[in-house]
DNA sequence: GCGACAACTCTACCA
DNA sequence: ACTGGTAGAGTTGTCGCG
């Protein structure tokens, strides 16, 4: 019989020497199944010594002999980048026996290297056999037994080659979110010490389910929750730090306990998997922690923060704040507060995962990642396994992962702004400036020209600076690459044109798109990166030097036509806005440079220091926008980043500065009144090495340190807050302290005076020759327009 | 022993 | 486990003073 599905998991499993591919799919009629596929078996690459393919044969044949789990040996011919090669395809009976022969074939006296035995057997089946997640097929099976091991409503037999068919529609889902607290008055829950005592689950059928301490022993309460998951039996289970935190946690406490969560659907508990991520098998585990990292506006990651600035509201007002919330357990008034929060803290998961859950399907399905591991992956290997598969479409080995040494090389240029407040300034920018100097190029791998390589110069592209050299033809590896994601992504931003916006085929193509740009724009960096399969620093070292070529270029176009340019950074460039100068700037660009340029936007008033990457903006809606400054540095106390924040405001839009003044005099009163909320003089910094890797006693490590002695568990990534205070020592890590037991009387005022409010404020005020002695001391300063260029 | 200063460490941003 | 370029705060080491 014939089936539709759409992959949501895939897994393998090996029995009795067989290995077997598992596809956890959903019907187009609704049903959850296994699909398994028997036919499959791993295989990798051999590539023989040169001109030595024949030896390399026969030794394989006679290696084949002693070694019975190799079922084939076969040559054939693929690319090694964009070159032709012959080699061995060695093909095994399953996963296991891989890195058992692989070893020894490498010793093998004609081998040189072994190619694609580190492709993991599930992700290679779905890319031989254009399988993708999130994505309808067809295929032709037959229905197998059920056994009750198995938590679906059929398992069937894959008989032929799934194909994907022209159905980009999302099945219905069932999504389950779950939060859960811990008793632990001793800092960081430890799950050999502190049980679980509340467990919040929530549906998207708008179930919501809590099981807690007071009604179970923590043994039942685990099974409680495990029954309630196979019952409910989500296809998507999302929490918030489930990946690092919750699950393991979860599982500490079962083991020790003495008993199990099999909540899979084969009745598995939760695995540890690739890219730090859970697996479970057959639904999609997925952690909206991970999907928190990408919002770069939300600085500290917390469930509360990450509400806000999505809009969730309503349950928001119910989540406590940490630390110590085992306080609400211990005493029976706070408790239903506790309950609240876990409940709330459920439902707000539920509501982020339907806003991260068409990016990520569509994402999986863009790149091919399994949708559980997709959010968890980190941008180099979604580019990675993109590139997988089109290598795989286009006959080219895969490159091993191999050791480097990191090798740094020149970047983007970026231009010294004009100080000062401007009027009417356009913002201008080359489109996807790396990805269209690669095409325009050809950068890439494989058509990279080796320096002993001579080869007529009117044959290749030269990089300026660097004198790299790439083929003009045929088409490199990256070029077909980006050319394809670029005309995906016009096509589908095409279609979006005629849609209604509030529609859900709009949020699919828009996701869509988002998911193509992404992948895209990451090409360059990807080259760059020393741990890449494709990686050739001549490709990275020549797309900057064309970037620099091309926007210098640009720049002396814009002076010649006598645009007057206040700033500029790797693709864009700030001009007093002369529509007619900027239009003919335009067009001279496409046709002298051969790369599109376009008007961003334009300011009605910006503003800038002597520093690059920082400057703001007053746009013509009103909106302000703030770029690189303190304000939008989550490293500054609230309070200075709102002083600076409003002191932008009052010059861009009442041009002012005087009323900055006053207004920051003004806020440094209240301060000294003790009548600005703590919280906002809280300084948040990052742990981005383990705390005894520090070399320097900086604020944050030594406050790192104080947490910890009070049974903090701090990991790299964490957020440290902390409060300066009054004391005897010059230094401030010695008068750092945790934000949290601080009070109001110990606080340093002087030094979020001297140190916070006035340099962020000055930052911006100085461009008014204010300074901070001007400030402190009342002296009223020249009149505006002395300083404010026409 | 102390301040001035340079060198260095560290974080977080922009593109 | 994408890149380099940049600003800025804070710590630490060194120099010179006499």
């Amino acid at each position: 019989m014939e089936l539709l599905f759409w992959p949501l998991d895939i897994s393998y499993d090996v029995s009795e020497g067989a290995s077997r591919i598992f596809i956890w799919s959903i019907t187009k009629d609704g049903h959850r199944v296994l699909l398994i596929d028997e036919s499959f078996h791993p295989y990798f690459y051999v590539l023989p010594k040169a001109s030595a393919i024949d030896s390399v044969f026969k030794e394989l044949e006679s290696f084949k002999k002693t070694n019975p789990s190799i079922l084939s040996i076969q040559k054939e011919s693929k690319f090694y980048f964009g070159k032709p090669v012959t080699v061995v395809k060695v093909t095994v009976n399953s996963p296991s026996d891989v890195n058992k022969v692989k070893d020894k074939i490498k010793r093998l006296p004609n081998v040189s290297d072994i190619f694609e035995a580190d492709i993991r057997f599930y992700m290679r089946y779905m890319i031989d056999k254009n399988v993708y997640p999130c994505s309808w097929h067809k295929v032709t099976v037959t229905k197998l037994s059920l056994n009750d091991k198995l938590k679906v409503d059929a398992v069937y037999r894959i008989e032929n080659n799934p194909t994907m068919i022209d159905d980009t529609s999302i099945p219905n889902l069932r999504v389950l979110s779950f939060d859960v607290e811990y008793y632990s008055p001793k800092g960081t829950p430890k799950p050999t010490e502190n049980p679980i005592v509340i467990i919040s689950l929530a549906t998207n059928s708008s179930e919501y389910k809590q099981f807690t301490a007071d009604e179970y022993d923590e043994k039942e309460m685990l099974h409680a929750f495990s029954k309630y998951i196979l019952e409910y039996d989500p296809d998507i289970i999302v929490g918030y730090n489930s990946n690092k935190l919750v699950w393991p946690y979860i599982v500490s406490r079962a083991k020790k306990l003495e008993t199990s969560i099999p909540i899979s659907r084969e009745l598995s508990p939760p695995q540890t998997s690739v890219y730090g991520h859970i697996s479970i098998a057959g639904r999609a585990n997925i952690d909206m922690f991970d999907y928190a990292e990408e919002l770069y506006e939300v600085k500290i990651k917390t469930l509360q923060n990450v509400a806000e600035y999505l809009g969730i509201d309503g349950d928001r007002k119910y989540l406590l704040k940490p630390p110590w919330l085992y306080q609400y357990w211990e005493n029976s008034e706070k408790k239903n507060m506790l309950k609240k929060h876990s409940v709330s803290s459920a439902k707000i998961i539920l509501e982020i995962a339907k806003r991260a859950l068409p990016f990520a399907i569509q994402l999986s399905n863009v790149t091919g990642i399994p949708l559980d591991q997709v959010l968890a992956a980190a941008v180099g290997f979604r580019v990675e396994w993109y590139l997988i598969r089109q290598a795989f479409l286009e006959n080219e080995l895969i490159p091993n992962r191999v050791d480097r040494p990191y090798t740094p090389y020149r970047g983007a240029l970026v231009l010294k702004p004009i100080k000062g407040l401007h009027e009417n300034i356009a913002v201008i920018d080359f489109s996807s400036m790396y990805p269209n100097i690669m095409i325009k190029y050809n950068i890439s791998p494989d058509t990279y020209v080796e320096p002993d390589e001579s080869l007529s110069p009117d044959e290749y592209f030269i990089a300026p600076e660097v004198g790299h050299r790439f083929r003009k033809s045929p088409p490199g590896f990256y070029k077909r690459v980006l050319e394809r994601l670029i005309d995906l992504r016009n096509k589908i931003r095409t279609q979006l044109k005629n849609i209604d916006v509030n529609s859900p085929e709009y949020i699919l193509l828009d996701n869509r798109q988002k998911a193509l740009k992404i992948i895209a724009n990451a090409c360059y960096g990807y080259t760059g990166w020393f741990g890449a399969r494709w990686y050739i620093r001549q490709c990275a070292e020549a797309t900057t030097a064309f970037g620099r070529k091309t926007i210098s270029e640009a720049i002396k176009l814009a002076k010649e036509i006598g645009l007057n340019v206040i700033y500029g950074d790797t693709d864009s460039l700030f001009v007093k806005y002369e529509p007619e100068k900027v239009d003919n700037f335009i067009s001279q660009v496409k046709s002298n440079i051969g790369l599109d340029i376009k008007i961003d936007k334009i300011y009605v008033t910006c503003l800038f220091t002597e520093a690059a990457k920082r400057y703001a903006g007053l746009l013509p809606d009103g909106r302000v926008e703030v770029v690189g400054f303190e304000a939008v540095r989550g490293d500054w106390c609230e309070l200075a980043q709102e002083v600076q924040f409003k002191v932008i405001e009052l010059v861009l839009k009442e041009k002012s500065p005087q009323a900055a003044v006053t207004y920051l005099r003004k806020v440094i009163n209240t301060l000294k009144s003790h009548n600005i909320p703590l919280e906002k003089l809280v300084i948040w910094k990052t742990l981005s090495k383990s705390i005894d890797e520090y070399e320097v006693d900086a604020p944050h490590v030594v406050v790192a340190r104080i947490l910890r002695a009070k049974g903090f568990s701090l990991e790299i990534g964490d957020k440290v807050g902390y409060i300066i205070t009054k004391g005897a020592s010059k230094r401030l890590a010695d008068r750092a302290k945790p934000y949290f037991i601080v009070n109001y009387d110990d606080v340093d005022i002087n030094y979020y005076i001297s140190s916070q409010i006035v340099p962020s404020a000055l930052r911006v005020l100085s461009i008014f020759d204010y300074t901070e002695k001007s400030i402190m001391t009342q002296i009223s300063t020249r009149t505006l327009d002395l300083w404010f260029r026409k």
